[in-house]
RNA sequence: GCCCCCAUCGUCUAGUGGCCUAGGACACCGCCCUUUCAAGGCGGCGGCACGGGUUCGAAUCCCGUUGGGGGCACCA
């Protein structure tokens, strides 16, 4: 006999809301993009809705050029937002810093229910006592010295022109909530202490905004750092004096640490944190997605190939592990080396050329002429490099002219010494009579030459390594006659004559 | 100092009381393939932090110890 209400909202309906709210005060870094990537596929997974809230409260710290950069990473990797900056939404604005007058109207709610108070205590006093208390063994917190204020102590400080910031007070009591990954987690709200919901200024915190913001934003969700583990408790207070209904309140998932080479909190130090590093480093967006998933989370079995797709359509928050996790270049470039050998060839040859460019091997925009030679030589590379950042240098010498190219000194000293003379003209001979000009014909010819009996009868390592130094100027290239074909037999021969010349 | 969280190979992990002689991946080592380098194939090295319980049986449950991390801001 129940009728079903017309479903207000989401929420309404049941449908999940997560939110992924980074404070951008630099380039989003690969913790905070482990949170987005998990927060994502969990509203992918749950046929939710993935929100991107900006907090930038801080305005001192939080710059439009790195709210930008964010954006642009997001994207990059494939994570886009249904709700957020620059696609809106019916919960907007999505920055913190358009929302001020939300936050000052629930501040003055707060302060008039008795929820909130001013404090007037100077960051002096405030530390010296904190000191103090530390000494004493007892918990660092404020004091509570502000909670009962006479009208003449509040007239005393105003006379002395203090400006009061705005606390919260915590009630006694514990609260316990159940954590998706960590299960249920009580804190003793002796260890709370009456936190800061406004500046002396009047601007709003972290500790009132992100409450307000997610209950306002109808967020079912919240899946952030462990470093926000102990401020939950602060969030369920806020809500409890907001007036929101317990059964309103959003869950909670507390991601664990990503840690650096050293077992410490990942910085500069002990790795790369930005990720804007890993893109101009070669890294595909598909590699870093697929790294990071495995990292603290796996499908239970043996699998560690994941699309975006498959992450949402499998990832669980359950499935996160509790434990931090050391973040290892080495696993996320061999994931790399992957996902760039499953690249369809044009989609390969698509992603090396900006990287070819920005080394100068090939023009900005590229010549029709640079772009059949990328083409035909890319799916000799495709193989042999993990970051597409090794592009230029497999490939330099396709495109250098014959002023411009030449042999890197260590392998010339190396492998076209004097003893290399024989065979860099036996080579030359070859090259230049070789019919028709496959690299089947240059193999069967430069074999003849230089390692069956009849002609100079080397082993196969001597007899082409002069022969790839002369070419390709390294000692590590694409597979030689594919590159003799590509360089065509003119600059094949002229690069050999040069060879010649300098090893005589 | 007080509070909270965490603990399987070097690293990421599988494991939810018997399927564990602890499985996979990266890294490392060896072999095969081979014009270099890769890729690929095969093999190897290597781990349940420690101590007590509970149980017929513990990597798995409980307690303690140790170790690591976080919080105790007019940062988030």
């Amino acid at each position: 006999m129940t009728e079903p209400a017309p479903p207000a909202d989401n929420q309404a309906t049941g449908g999940v809301r997560v939110r992924f709210a980074p404070s951008p005060s630099g380039d989003l870094h690969v913790g905070n993009i482990r949170t987005a990537l998990y927060a994502w596929a969990f509203a992918r997974h749950t046929g939710g809705t993935f929100v991107l809230r900006i907090e930038d409260t801080d305005h001192t710290r939080v710059t439009p050029e790195y709210i930008a950069s964010a954006l642009d990473t997001l994207r990059w990797l494939g994570l886009p937002w249904d709700e957020g900056p620059e696609v809106g939404g019916p919960y907007g604005p999505y920055l913190q810093s358009e929302r001020l007058d939300i936050y000052a109207g629930w501040l003055q709610r707060l302060l008039a229910d008795g929820h909130a108070y001013y404090c007037y205590c100077t960051p002096e006093e405030l530390a010296a006592r904190r000191e103090a208390a530390r000494a004493g063994g007892g918990p660092s917190g404020y004091d509570r010295h502000c909670r009962v204020l006479t009208a003449e102590q509040v007239a005393a400080y105003q006379a002395e022109g203090r400006k009061p910031v705005v606390r919260f007070r915590m009630p006694e009591g514990s609260t316990t909530f159940t954590d998706l990954v960590r299960g249920p987690v009580t804190f003793d709200h002796e260890h709370v202490p009456d936190f800061v919901l406004a500046r002396a200024d009047g601007s709003p915190l972290y500790t009132l905004a992100v409450a307000v913001d997610d209950i306002l934003m109808k967020i079912t969700h919240v899946v952030r750092g462990e470093d926000l583990l102990s401020s939950t408790p602060r969030q369920i207070a806020v809500y409890r004096a907001m007036g929101v209904p317990e059964d309103e309140f959003p869950v909670f998932a507390h991601l664990p640490y990503v840690l650096g080479k050293d077992g410490q909190r990942l910085s500069k130090r002990n790795g790369v944190v930005s990720v804007n590093w890993y893109r101009q480093e070669g890294f595909l967006p598909e590699a870093i997605d697929n790294y990071l998933a495995l990292l603290g989370w796996s499908p239970g079995d043996n699998r560690e190939e994941f699309t975006l797709a498959d992450l949402a359509a499998e990832f669980d928050l359950a499935r996160v592990n509790k434990n931090p996790a050391q973040f290892d270049v080495k696993k996320l470039e061999a994931i790399n080396g992957d996902k760039i050998r499953a690249l369809d060839p044009d989609d390969f040859v698509a992603r090396i050329i900006p990287f070819l460019q920005r080394a100068g091997v090939i023009g900005d925009p590229v010549s029709e002429a640079e772009l059949a030679l990328v083409t035909a030589a890319a799916p000799l590379i495709q193989t042999r490099i993990s970051r597409l950042t090794e592009a230029p240098g497999m490939l330099g010498f396709l495109f250098a002219d014959e002023e411009r190219f030449e042999v890197d000194a260590q392998e010339a000293e190396r492998a076209l010494g004097p003893d290399a003379l024989p065979v860099l003209q036996a080579a030359e001979a070859a090259v230049a009579e070789v019919q028709p000009w496959t690299w089947e014909a240059i193999q069967a010819a430069l074999t003849a030459a230089l390692v069956e009996p009849t002609g100079l009868g080397l082993k196969p390592r001597p007899a082409f390594a002069p022969v790839r130094a002369a070419v390709t100027g390294r000692r590590v290239s694409p597979p030689l006659y594919q590159s003799i074909e590509l360089l065509g037999r003119e600059r094949t021969l002229a690069r050999l004559a040069r060879a010649i010349k300098t090893s005589g």
